[in-house]
DNA sequence: TGTACATCAGTGAACGCGCGTTCACTGATGTAC
DNA sequence: TGTACATCAGTGAACGCGCGTTCACTGATGTAC
């Protein structure tokens, strides 16, 4: 049984992070600012400390905001596409680019610079922000044990190896049966879409990205699926 | 005949445009401040102004600087590197890596979130900030002209199609003979190794990296190299 | 070579602004008996 | 069901801070004759 306090509090809550997505969009995450949330709220500016401790408190509200929005973008688009291994990863890719273009200013304090003298917390973040890459190597591990996916004739890395042990760690934490060398290639394919998401938007491309970047950013998805070994 | 009035002035453009870098690493790029940069070079606020014009002058100084030390970096280890074009093209992915990880400040100022409320005006901007894709296409053709760049499959693009008009104006641009689907991957692979080099620098492999940050990106550098054509 | 004038670097005060955070407080809501 | 007390949202003033930019000014440097 909730009562109406919680409620209100629960609601000020979504409209305080609501309102932090707005000035990072107009401002920046280095601009963002407690009193600017408690104007737009309505409220004097020492009250939005009844509900977040300070600043780096807000940012990390929006930061896990952020992710589980992306996450959701992807998981939405891949329930909508029970196709093959191949389609889901473009599905995946697309999704990623679209939530980009509609919440660039998130996106930029997610994938963007580090905001200066902010570390988010690992044990909050961290969780939503591997939800993408976890999608996407699950994608080739399920192809993999389909036996569809197109492995790297690379041998594995020296078994000792600081990497090895490194992706052996990630193998672990998601339970993907991935050989190293497919690992690797999950990694850079993954970097690689926000590689290009990221110059896209960040307008690297120039003002008019090279004419068409939606046809761009295809042809460069398909060219990555072929890259993780999805035919 | 320079006069030490004009020598004064150069050396003190030089020094605001050294203690904006270094603001840049301190506080990121949204908070650079006139005043700060004014308080260490040791003179009242209003003095800088007579240097530069005001706040995104000062932004301006540092894209263009930055762009052209990234530049000169990647000049030099092409230079040292007269080999093959694969080994050419492994020397400029390398000079990025470490000129970003030398410069992380600045690195996130070219190639991380736009500053909120300052547009690069494109006219000093766009030049140098062109030189290292334009090195790396200059590889890919030069390898192309001796007949050692393997061409993908894939068809050229529609050739009245917006993107295959946009490609066609890079590849006149630049003096580029490369078919489409060749200056395609380029540019996935230019968008690539950024994406590569951001995600480390920026923190999204993780606190540690999968272990060995730098062997990870040798491997992804050898697979781009492979997938630009570069045996 | 010397002098008169123009140029320009730097000063110091002022403008109006926004920021994060603390603190003692009021008054409404919730809870235990 | 009614009452006493505890909890908590929100107030308003204050702290000390930094910011960009303008303006009239002083005094040194440069230049034209």
């Amino acid at each position: 049984m909730t009562t109406p306090r919680q409620r209100a509090r629960e609601q000020t809550m979504r409209d305080i992070v609501r309102i932090g997505r707005a000035q990072l969009a107009d401002h920046g995450a280095a601009a963002l600012s407690l009193r600017a949330v408690a104007r737009e709220l309505g409220v004097v500016s020492s009250a939005v400390y009844r509900y977040v401790a300070d600043r780096d408190a807000l940012l990390t509200l929006l930061v896990v905001d952020g992710y589980d929005e992306l996450g959701d973008a992807v998981d939405a688009a891949l329930e909508g596409e029970p196709g093959g291994h191949r389609d889901r990863f473009l599905a995946l890719g697309r999704a990623v680019r679209e939530w980009a273009l509609a919440e660039p200013a998130t996106y930029a304090l997610l994938f963007g610079s580090p905001v200066p003298g902010y570390a988010a917390p690992a044990e909050r973040t961290v969780a939503p922000g591997t939800r993408v890459p976890a999608a996407m190597l699950g994608i080739a591990a399920d192809a993999h044990a389909a036996g569809e996916l197109a492995l790297p004739s690379e041998p594995d890395e020296d078994p000792g190896g600081a990497l090895s042990t490194g992706l052996h760690g990630i193998r672990e934490q998601f339970g993907f049966e991935l050989p190293d060398a497919a690992l690797r290639r999950g990694v850079l394919v993954w970097a690689s879409l926000f590689g290009c998401v990221s110059f896209e938007l960040f307008g690297q491309y120039g003002p008019d990205a090279f004419g068409d970047p939606a046809t761009l950013f295809e042809r460069h998805l398909a060219r990555l699926a072929e890259g993780m070994g999805l035919a």
